[in-house]
DNA sequence: TACGTTTGTTTAAACGTTAAAGCAACCATG
DNA sequence: CATGGTTGCTTTAACGTTTAAACAAACGTA
């Protein structure tokens, strides 16, 4: 490694203190009276040098990091992955540095990468929290940490957060099976006590009521994530056994491919027989005979509007505190340019 | 924000001095004579006021990070948010910090990249190096700065690299073309200079050359990263003309997805009439009838080998430099649990 | 001519660590 | 009983910044 150059050996160079050189670095030359003539000195010298700031020590003294803690459930998953490089882009422009964790939806896993996070003195979090971590989250904002929750949410928590409204969304989805005249439409959810599923199964319900469609609760389906390939079988075999569904919605895009793989193995042609629809894009999809409609997040949006929240609440900008629901698009019919 | 306890909280509270203190926490007790009464004082009060050590002082005193920057391709394409993810969780357990940049495989963007994470003082790098990289790995290479390159590798370069045999992939993928009886088997690559690619077309080339098959430039394909949609579609238009092919090799996933997207949307049966093989495992080609024999690239080692070499490297137990080439595995016929 | 103000700079202190050197008290040894 | 080596601790200094306070010189005003 070079020998780093610091503020002394600049201010050596041009003969003047330390501190005016810092003073001129960060911009703070005017307010702090340094002429005009020293000023272009140093920026000289600093460029001549190519100084770069030890951000350690600036840190240890600001006690501001522009470091920022990102908690997914799981960067290889599609969904998140997409959402991490958004975010990854965003920071960059605006020069934050960014820690990525996955929680793997574990309040342990969750609570440990939270801990190492801090550990790291990020100045913030974005954080898709999992199942039993409000708790944790809650104890976050005691302590006043900046915090923009984002994919999902709590009910009667004062946070930050981004999110797609969910029930208008499943609204939405599951009513466009009805028009296709659907009467027998079965979902298939997470099990799961995190308030955005809910609402996505509330959407469901609401679809069905308003089209006056009796619920049978026979067709909505949860999987436990423990064992997410034995469940699906499981539904998969069931909801065509007797009395065949004539539609599935799938509620997210990990079910969605495991369910699909299932009912494709079962019947090549099973999608001439019923209809799907799905949460979340996913770019293989065309490799299927049949277009299937998906409801496409704003993920780009979610992540830039996460980010600046962030960067509002930290560098003290941020209102009180602010829920933002951004639209979902239901993507139907002709093959959208990716 | 807590108020934070540092070590000299716990000194006080103990009735110590700070050194006394740090050499207990940091596990130099022994070594500095400090008795076992006293160190067990330090360790109890540490974790009665939950002590946490401040990483920026630590940093700057010890000029150790425990980061390390890791610059990928894209972290939104699957092989390398696998590979994100593989780094992510080993580097959690051996308490170091990672910070992800993509470089969009442009050099410019790489370089970025690259100053962004030198200013945040990284102890290394694992880098996927795109085209051109060259001489800005080999600057950091000389100032001494501990680098892994991963999956791909620059000839005549010292450095550690952990890749895979790609010569031998792409003859075990050609031939198992060849075995299935095909003559007019084409190949797709992207059109680049890096060494990882033409490995794997000088395998295509040695396996033909072995069967006795005659090459036939045409059926070499070259995509330019600029223009996929539109090349693919060319190439495959002209792959099924005339004289259409037996078989085709794609040599990474992205060309696979687009290239099946594009031959499936000309005809729902190609696949009956033409045989695939593809570099890289995707849990969507099941949605297909016939299942894709991939070449499937051991990810988790890779990662955990590239993190161990750099660890190696950076505290100095690395030996001179280590090229490490993984095998990789041809997955055909029955469908595997993913 | 004296005096407050402005201008441009320096000095001092601090952030939380770590590393080296210093220092007393005790011990064993010849 | 002086000598030298342990043992257990403290003091000092430093890492590279930032911030506040101090200061000297020049200036404007009366």
């Amino acid at each position: 490694m070079k020998p780093k150059v610091s503020l002394k050996d600049i201010a050596k160079e041009v003969g003047v203190s330390i501190p005016l050189v810092s003073y001129v670095l960060t911009g703070k030359g005017k307010e702090n009276r340094v002429s005009e003539e020293t000023a272009q000195k140093i920026l000289k010298a600093a460029k001549a040098l190519n100084y770069q700031p030890n951000l350690n020590a600036r840190s240890l003294k600001t006690n501001k990091t522009k470091t920022i803690g990102v908690i997914l459930a799981d960067i290889s998953n599609p969904f998140f992955s997409n959402l991490a490089r958004v975010i990854e882009d965003e920071a960059f422009l605006r020069d934050y540095t960014v820690i990525f964790g996955s929680s793997d939806e574990k309040k342990e896993k969750f609570d440990k990468v939270l801990e190492f996070l801090l550990s790291r003195q990020v100045d913030g979090f974005i954080i898709a929290p999992p199942q039993d971590s409000k708790p944790s989250i809650s104890n976050l904002l005691k302590q006043k940490t900046s915090v923009v929750l984002i994919d999902r949410y709590f009910k009667d928590m004062e946070a930050n957060c981004v999110i797609i409204d969910n029930v208008a969304a499943s609204v939405s989805a599951t009513d466009h099976l009805i028009q296709k005249g659907h009467k027998r439409i079965a979902t298939v959810a997470y099990k799961s006590k995190l308030a955005h599923f809910a609402d996505r199964c509330d959407g469901y319900y609401q679809a069905l009521e308003q089209a006056g469609v009796a619920l049978d609760e026979k067709l909505v389906v949860k999987i436990d994530r423990e064992s997410p390939k034995k469940d699906m079988k499981k539904a998969i075999n069931e909801l065509f056994s007797n009395e065949p569904v004539d539609a599935i919605y799938f509620q997210t895009n990990t079910l969605a491919e495991e369910g699909l793989r299932q009912m494709l193995s079962m019947d090549r042609d099973i999608l001439k027989k019923v209809d799907v629809i799905v949460f979340d894009q996913n770019s293989t999809y065309h490799f299927l005979e049949n277009f299937i409609p998906y409801m496409n997040q704003p993920i780009k949006k979610m992540g830039q509007t996460a980010l600046s929240l962030l960067i509002d609440d930290i560098e003290g900008k941020g209102k009180k505190y602010q829920k933002i629901q951004l639209k979902t698009k239901l993507e139907t019919g002709v093959e959208s340019e990716l």
